[in-house]
DNA sequence: TACAAATAGGATAAATTTATCTGAAATAAA
DNA sequence: TTTATTTCAGATAAATTTATCCTATTTGTA
């Protein structure tokens, strides 16, 4: 059979993203910091492709790398409490997913709605919301107590 | 700079999909049967790319396809009031998007949940809510209204 | 019957995303 | 200063999605 794409909220990368940079936080609230083996170990991803991201996010400034032995991957403390799930998403898939139009137009607004427009607008709110509003810290928080799970 | 993935909620296939079914709807409302050639000229879309996805539409009886000379593609008037968005989006992109877990762990649920589940089923339910009740009737009468749009 | 118009299907190409590899640069410690 | 360890950067490969092309098949009509 033709088609049957495996479409999904974010990119496979976001995922790897959002996963590294919570074990991140875990760990840097431990004062400890991980490598890119370590990380891609305990969330299930390919090594040197998780390797990138976590640069990606190093340039967006959402986590530290320190170069050379014994470095690595930390998070200040502040930056654990204050970054939202919304700064990583955007770091790596940009904001179309809650902000662009659900068929793709390019000029989708009020005055000139697609047609799933106003179905949507909850949708791409609830989703925005979420993201603007759910902190790295907390879902650090339910990994470090056993509540919530990275992998398998 | 490296990383940009482009990711919206569905696939360019899925939103040629959607487009292409309203489109549909609105000649059948009228009797009328449409070509390829005339829909991908309607919803700007490639128009051999949008014929594979027209028969994946075929193949899932969501649309009607009539060969030979004067042929085309139509829907039932009994369809277009009772298919549902989240019809087409199957027949695509399948279920993952809303029913799938956030950050792609197979064995995602309440008893071992990944870090987002909480946060994204409220998203997940909102999204399926809508596709599954919103019909092609309801998005072609907005279109025939001129109060939505499929292009620009 | 012959022809034109239309969908169906397979092969292939282009673009994007995902993934790997290799070497350079930085840094701590022996 | 040398060595081991680590991030950084660029090139490249693999996989998937998007897109095109070509031909077969179907069907209405002259």
């Amino acid at each position: 059979m033709w088609y049957n794409n495996t479409v999904s909220m974010f990119s496979k990368a976001c995922e790897y993203g959002i996963k590294a940079a919570i074990f991140i936080a875990v760990n840097s609230s431990e004062n400890k910091r991980v490598t890119p083996k370590e990380i891609s170990k305990e969330i299930d991803s390919p090594q040197a492709f998780t390797a990138k991201i976590l640069q990606a996010l190093v340039r967006h400034e959402i986590v530290n790398s320190v170069r050379g032995a014994h470095g690595g991957f930390e998070m200040d403390k502040g930056k654990i409490a204050t970054t939202k799930l919304s700064q990583i998403v955007y770091a790596i898939d940009g904001d179309n997913i809650y902000k662009g139009c659900g068929l793709g137009l390019h000029t989708c607004n009020e005055n000139h709605p697609c047609p799933v427009h106003d179905k949507f607008k909850i949708v791409r709110e609830e989703l925005r919301d979420m993201l603007e509003h759910t902190t790295l810290e907390q879902l650090a928080l339910d990994i470090k107590s056993g509540a919530s799970f990275l992998k398998i």
